[in-house]
DNA sequence: AGAATAACCTGCGTGC
DNA sequence: TGCACGCAGGTTATTC
């Protein structure tokens, strides 16, 4: 589920749970995810500590104590629950958190891949932190990113797609999004990072920020999640404009959404609207017509 | 150095 | 119904 977008969200909700708050006790129920679990150091970090401040990076949610940020990267397939109860009720649930209130709140990290992270950052080394030293800019409020992602892309030959979901040129950009900036950009996704003029990082870095921000507006999908109660994903849906609709007619142009893979990534795209080599000054699509409602049945 | 590939895991949908 | 297979929203490690 997460992306970017869906992180951001969590980290919004869980502000409003847990900043100011006193984590009572903090669980784990295996030693290990991607990487081991530091599992002493975060419950001396985090029990009977009050949380300061809950922020984002990338896409890594940190509780910021007294003693040091606790981190959490949800990998492909981690959530977290608030639920009412420590007692895990989802399988592959890996730790819990309670939160002190006049009735306790309990955090639930779950992630069936195991691909998340949970670690501890001590104060003094957030600089020099191994999952941030390389990290390049947040995409929200760079002010020039454009600039940046030219002067990034020069001398580079992977695709643009390829290049756009490198965490060290920009965070943020997973597989969806990808897919979807590339398309409000008008850029193929197999155009060479280096063959893009100013004009198209402009589109490019506009198309970033405004889909992502979309996205975030729009509440994600993750967070919603924690309301069902039987885990399925619901009504609600993202507004992607390609991501997952190969055959499906373009938005603009109703030319069948085109599928390929890079690097062994699911890429969509509209060949009219994404042309391998653009005219100089063809008008690339801007804004997205209401969306139909779409009526796939997946029984 | 940049670029391509493998690896880490489980679950789910599809096709036979 | 069962089973093999491919694919899934991410990131790092390894190899070329």
């Amino acid at each position: 589920m997460p992306e970017l977008p869906e992180v951001e969200c969590l980290v919004r909700a869980l502000k409003k749970t847990v900043e100011t708050r006193l984590v009572t006790k903090a669980t784990f129920l295996r030693e290990d995810l991607r990487y081991p679990i530091p599992v002493q150091a975060l419950q001396e970090a985090l029990e009977g500590e009050m949380i300061q401040a809950v922020t984002r990076r990338s896409k890594f949610m940190l509780w910021e104590t007294k003693k040091g940020f606790a981190v959490f990267h949800l990998g492909m397939s981690g959530n977290i629950f608030q639920e009412t109860s420590p007692i895990p009720k989802r399988p592959h649930t890996h730790a819990v958190f309670e939160i002190a209130g006049v009735r306790p709140t309990y955090l639930h990290y779950v992630d069936p891949r195991r691909f998340g992270i949970i670690d501890l950052c001590p104060r003094e080394t957030l600089a020099t932190y191994r999952f941030f030293s390389s990290l390049g800019p947040e995409p929200l409020g760079k002010k020039d990113l454009w600039a940046h992602l030219y002067e990034k892309s020069r001398g580079r030959k992977v695709p643009v797609k390829v290049f756009v979901m490198n965490a060290t040129i920009v965070v943020g950009v997973g597989n969806i999004y990808a897919s979807e900036a590339l398309f409000r950009a008008g850029l193929h996704p197999l155009c060479p990072a280096d063959s893009l003029s100013q004009e198209d990082c402009q589109r490019l870095a506009k198309a970033i920020q405004d889909t992502l921000a979309q996205a975030i507006r729009a509440g994600g999908t993750t967070f919603r999640d924690y309301r069902h109660t039987d885990g399925t994903s619901g009504e609600f849906r993202m507004q992607l404009a390609v991501y997952d609709k190969e055959g499906e007619p373009c938005l603009h142009c109703e030319t069948p959404v085109a599928a390929i893979r890079l690097t062994g990534r699911s890429t969509f795209f509209c060949t009219q609207c994404q042309p391998k080599r653009r005219k100089t000054s063809s008008k690339s699509p801007q804004k997205l017509r209401p969306k139909k409602s779409k009526k796939r049945s997946k029984s």
